[in-house]
RNA sequence: GGAGGAAUGGCAGAGUGGUCGAAUGCACUAGUCUUGAAAACUAGCGAGGGUCACACCUCCGGGGGUUCGAAUCCCUCUUCCUCCGCCA
């Protein structure tokens, strides 16, 4: 969330950048400024209250010792005042902060100047694009077809033991996974990214920590039991890493990646772009995660745009990479990449891999500082991304790789898989 | 799952109702000394709110209670340790 100070210091600035993401901030910023005061009004009288009830307990404590305890028992009779006061003081208090809290969580993050202003996806601005789009035959197969034809992925099965959205790999299907996996943590690892494997079930206050409670509620499997929910990215776990963590300016940067299944309810559309690989209920992604230094973060989101880059190459995919547009930013995000796999059998851009700056964002609300160099403690910057995404960057191998002799497999990915074709 | 014990500052560890945000040691930071390092010595050294800055307020695993006053007493939750049982 954003920080209460920076709200005081740059409303309108705040308003005016928020307009990008087609969202009114003026109302609720001034809910906020307004909820505010009124919570450090409360605070000051409560301070002044419980300063003087302490003060009299201390004198009550030196009269009792000296014996004196008549005079004990008159300021006792005063005491009582005192703490109704500080009761009801102290509930207002709650609620004010509480709803100050409320309030806070409804503010997306401001977006870097760079975004640029639209609502959809169609606005979204095209900066880079790479790779050749391979021709295909004219009776080339998307690729749930083609993991039919070659008896890779079971989408039936997996609707038998679980439901739709759960596919089951097999033989050389569930292999590539695997490679996939193991090529993509290699690469992050090769790049100076530390390899971590972390819970997939995160409690409620992790779920806060990162922005996917209370606004994404709905999108996470929930167990009522034990009150955890399954992680729909591995960011989660990775970045709740830190929380309430105050660490030195000599740290940075911390670099992390981690192979984790992701599980998401998606209650969304139904229909060809989602058939398929395309959107699923559980899926396996190898994410990484990085905490900078506030005057290095966008060198580093650069360098993550980059890293990826280097990963398509590697694998021969004809892909681009998309500036999104404040309309179709994520809520915690303030700058986005989105990369994108021209799947030549559908005919269509799918995405695979998502890199964002989130700036103070979601160190202000797991309280994820440093100090510098004078102990002044500050806020990091947190930045994520995927690299990579496995099921569509499966689709894209299988689709755009498919010859009539079966699928090649990238060379990359061929040490990895132990086999060059799947046929 | 059963029985018992514990949770205090970065770590270790004292503190069982008042002057305790908290001894002491280690670690850390700065300075002195040294060619440099180490050692020694000196000083500093938890977090949040609040203030121009002080003052002041809150926090001893979380929540609630008793009391004029709680790290200390009571209830509850969580976590960890030991023993037994079960088990990949």
């Amino acid at each position: 969330m954003l920080q209460l100070q920076v709200i005081r210091e740059n409303k309108d600035a705040i308003i005016n950048a928020l307009k990008k993401r087609n969202f009114d901030a003026k109302p609720v910023l001034e809910k906020v400024l307004d909820c505010d005061e009124k919570r450090r009004s409360l605070q000051t009288k409560l301070d002044s209250v419980l300063a003087e009830s302490n003060k009299l307990s201390k004198d009550i404590g030196f009269l009792f010792k000296s014996g004196k305890a008549d005079e004990a028992n008159v300021l006792k009779a005063k005491t009582t005042s005192l703490k109704e006061d500080s009761k009801k003081l102290s509930d207002e208090l709650n609620q004010a902060a509480n709803q100050l809290n409320d309030l806070l969580y409804q503010i997306p993050n401001v977006p870097n100047e760079t975004v640029p202003a639209g609502s959809t996806d169609e606005d979204n601005e095209e900066v880079f694009r790479e790779g050749v789009i391979p021709e295909l035959a004219s009776n080339a197969l998307p690729h749930w077809e083609l993991a039919k034809k070659y008896d890779i992925i079971d989408f039936e099965l997996g609707v038998k033991i679980t439901g739709a959205g759960f596919p089951v790999y097999k033989g050389k299907g569930a292999r590539l996974q695997r490679a996939l996996i193991s090529y993509f943590l290699d690469k992050n690892v090769e790049a100076g990214y530390t390899e971590m494997q972390v819970p997939h079930l995160v409690n409620e206050t992790s779920g806060f920590g990162t922005g996917q409670l209370p606004d994404k509620e709905g999108q996470m499997y929930h167990i009522g039991e034990d009150n955890l929910y399954l992680i729909p990215t591995a960011e989660v776990p990775i970045t709740n890493l830190f929380r309430n963590e105050i660490i030195s300016a000599k740290d940075f940067p911390i670099c992390y990646t981690g192979y984790t299944p992701c599980f998401r309810r998606e209650a969304g559309s139904y229909g060809a772009h989602v058939r398929g690989l395309n959107r699923l209920h559980q899926f396996d992604k190898v994410e990484i995660v990085r905490v900078e230094h506030p005057e290095n973060s966008y060198d580093a989101l650069n360098q993550m745009v980059e890293h990826i880059k280097n990963i398509l190459r590697e694998l021969k995919l004809p892909y681009r990479i998309l500036r999104l547009c404040g309309g179709d930013l994520g809520f915690t995000s303030a700058l986005t990449f989105d990369f994108e796999v021209f799947s030549t059998a559908q005919d269509r851009w799918l995405e695979i891999s998502s890199v964002s700056n989130f700036e103070t964002y979601q160190a202000n609300r797991l309280k994820f500082r440093f100090k510098d160099e004078n102990g002044k403690k500050h806020l990091v910057h947190t930045l994520n991304g995927s690299a990579l995404a496995l099921p569509r960057v499966l689709a894209g191998i299988l689709e755009n790789y498919q010859t009539e002799n079966g699928i090649e497999i990238p060379e990359v990915l061929q040490p990895y898989c132990g086999f060059e074709r799947i046929d």
